[in-house]
DNA sequence: CTGAAAGCGCTTACAG
DNA sequence: CTGAAAGCGCTTACAG
C-alpha cells in the first residue's frame, strides 16, 4: 500500500496525498476528505524509510546503554525517553554491554542515517574510537566524561561526591576505609577513586585498599568484597562506587558471618531504588539520574538543531543520603 | 557521500560499487580494489534507509519491553539480543511501560517498514488493539500469552509453577497464605492466581487473601504488603508473583517489626538475581528467562522467513528454588 | 564481468 | 489550491 494507490483511490495526485499526510498547506477541504477516506479504507501506513530518505530527518535518536540491567542506567534511559517524548522524538535503545564491537554495530544506525544523533554511556577510553565512528554527528556523552571539550557531556562532580561520602565515613569514626571500584577505563571511576584518596589524605588516614570489580553487578561486588575480606587487615568500612556493587558487598559480609554496619559499614553510589531494597538500607550518593537523562537529550537536540553550536559540559547537583548501612 | 561519488572516484559504475558493497557476484579483482580504495579514502558509509527501502528487508526487529527496570524483562531482552546477534539481526528496544499509546507509537516502526517483526510483552487484554496495529506482520508474544492460537508465544506453565510454590508453602506448615498479584489484565497474573486458588483448595486451606500491586515495583510490593498487614488476620506466608514485589513485601514486613521467615514467610517469582540480593534470600520460581528470550527470537525469525508458517505456543521448564525466606 | 536504467515510496520546489 | 516531475541513495534484473 503506497501513496500512489491512495492517490488513485482518492482521485488526486500523490502530491496532494502527501500534503494531507503532512497536514501542510491548504488542501481543499473536499480533497482532504477524499484522501482521508481512502487512507482509512485501505488502512494505509506511510513508509518511514522512504519519507526519511527523502527528508533526511528521522526524529529518532540512538541510545547506547552500557548495561540495561543496571538500575542507574535504566533511570537515565527513562529520563532521556521522557524528554524525547516531549519533543516528538523516539529513542532506539541498544544495549552495548560496554562492548565496542556492539557499539560499532549499533552506530551503523547513525552512519546509515537511521537516527539523527546518539547518546552514549561508554567509557572515556573508548572515545577516540567512538569519535572516529561518529564523526561529527550530533553526540552526547551521558553520565561519563571526556577529557577534552569536544563532546557534550552531562553528569555530576564525581570527585566532590566521592569525597563527601568518604568524609561521612571518616567522621563516623571509621579508620580503615576500603574502596570497591570497577574498570578504570571509565573517567568517573578514576574521579571517584581520586576523591577517595584525596579525602583519606585530608583526614590523614593512611590505611587504604582498593578492589576492582569485573563489572557493575551484584556478584562482581560480592567477589570484590570477598577478596577484601581475605587479604590481610580487615576494613571497617567499604565504599562501593555503585549501589549494585554495594549490595554484593553486603551479601559477602553477611556470608562471612559479619554484620553491617557493626563490623563493617557499607556505602554505595547512584541512589537507585536498590539502595532501599537491601537491608540495612544503603547510605549512598543520590545522583539526579532522571534529570541527567533529560539534560542529555536536551543537549543532543541542541546539537541536532544547530550542528555548529559549541559542546557543553553540564554538572548537576547530587546529594548524600545517609541510611542504616553506615550508622 | 553516496554510492555515486564512490563510483566516480573509482571510475566504475554504481552497480559495480553496489556489488562490492554486497560482496556479491564476481567483480574483477582490480575493480574491487579500486572501489575499496575509494570507500576507504572517502570514509563512505552506505545509507541504510535507501538500502532497506530498496530491498524491503531491514534485519532489525522491534522489542517492546514492558518495563526496562524490571530485572526479569532485562533478562528476556538479553536472551532476545543474544539470539538476534547470532542471526545477524539487530534489535530496537522501546520501553513501552505497558502503555498502549507508547506501544502504538513504537509500532509505527513496524508499519513504517523499519523493522521486520516485533516481540511484545504487553498484557493479553491489549492484544486486540495490538493485533489491529500489527496486522499480520511477524509477531511473537514473550512471557505472556494470548487466549487464541493466532499469535506465537513463549513462556512457562504459570499454573503449575504457581501451584508448586504454594504447595511448598503449605508443606512447610503455613496455613494462611496470601497472594500479592498485580494487574489482572495480564494472562500470567490470572493463571498464577488460578494456581494459587487451586492449590489452596487441594490442601483444604480456606484462608486466602489477595492484594493487588499497582505495578511491578519494589514500592508497589511494599504498599501491597502493608495493606495485607493492616487488614484483619495476618498471613503467615506471602506469595508475590514477582521477585521485585516480594522484595517490597519483605521490606514492609521488616518495617512492621516482624521477621522473615519466622513471622511471615515470603516467596517470589521469576528467579532474578534480585532474589539473591535481598536478605534473607528469596524462595522463588526460576524462569528460564534467557531461554525464553532466545526462543522468542527463534519463533519470530521463523515467521519472518516463512510468513505462512503456523503460530506456535512454547512452554519451557521452570524450577522451584527454595531459600531462607521460607524456611 | 560490467553498465544503463528502472524503481523502492516518499517530499518538494516549480509552474500553473 | 493542485499536479507533473525530479530526486533522496540504494539494488537488481537485463542486456551485452
Amino acid at each position: 500500500m503506497s501513496i500512489q494507490k491512495i492517490a488513485k483511490l482518492a482521485g488526486v495526485s500523490v502530491a496532494t496525498v502527501s500534503r494531507v499526510l503532512n497536514n501542510s498547506d491548504s488542501v481543499k477541504a473536499k480533497n482532504r476528505e477524499k484522501v482521508l477516506q481512502a487512507i482509512k479504507a485501505s488502512n494505509y501506513q506511510p513508509n518511514l524509510l522512504a519519507r526519511q530518505l527523502r527528508t533526511a530527518r528521522t526524529s529518532m535518536v540512538l541510545v547506547l546503554v552500557s548495561d540495561i540491567s543496571n538500575p542507574f542506567c535504566a533511570e537515565l534511559v527513562k529520563g532521556i525517553e521522557e524528554q524525547a517524548e516531549k519533543n516528538n522524538y523516539r529513542i532506539l535503545l541498544c544495549n552495548s554491554g560496554s562492548d565496542i564491537h556492539r557499539s560499532r554495530s549499533s552506530l551503523q544506525l547513525l552512519s546509515g542515517k537511521m537516527v539523527d544523533g546518539v547518546i552514549t554511556m561508554d567509557a572515556f577510553t573508548q572515545l577516540p574510537e567512538l569519535t572516529q565512528l561518529i564523526g561529527n554527528s550530533p553526540w552526547v556523552q551521558c553520565a561519563e566524561f571526556a577529557d577534552s571539550g569536544d563532546i557534550s557531556c552531562v553528569g555530576i562532580n564525581d570527585i566532590d561526591a566521592s569525597r563527601e561520602l568518604v568524609r561521612h565515613l571518616a567522621h563516623s569514626g571509621h579508620q580503615k576505609i576500603a574502596l570497591i571500584n570497577h574498570d578504570l577505563s571509565y573517567k568517573y571511576a578514576q574521579l571517584r577513586e581520586q576523591g577517595y584518596h584525596e579525602e583519606l589524605n585530608a583526614h590523614r588516614l593512611a590505611w587504604h585498599k582498593i578492589a576492582y570489580a569485573s563489572q557493575l553487578s551484584f556478584s562482581a561486588g560480592k567477589q570484590a568484597m570477598q577478596s577484601l575480606l581475605e587479604s590481610g587487615s580487615r576494613p571497617d568500612a567499604v565504599f562501593a562506587i555503585s549501589d549494585t556493587l554495594a549490595a554484593g558487598a553486603m551479601s559477602a559480609i553477611e556470608q562471612a558471618g559479619l554484620q553491617v554496619p557493626r563490623d563493617i559499614a557499607v556505602a554505595g553510589f547512584d541512589g537507585t531504588e536498590l539502595a532501599e531494597m537491601v537491608s540495612p538500607p544503603l547510605t549512598t550518593i543520590v545522583q539526579p539520574s532522571r534529570e541527567i537523562g533529560r539534560e542529555a537529550f536536551r543537549l543532543l537536540l541542541r546539537k541536532i538543531d544547530a550542528p555548529e553550536s559549541p559542546s557543553q559540559r553540564v554538572f548537576l547537583d547530587w546529594q548524600l543520603s545517609v541510611r542504616a548501612s553506615t550508622s
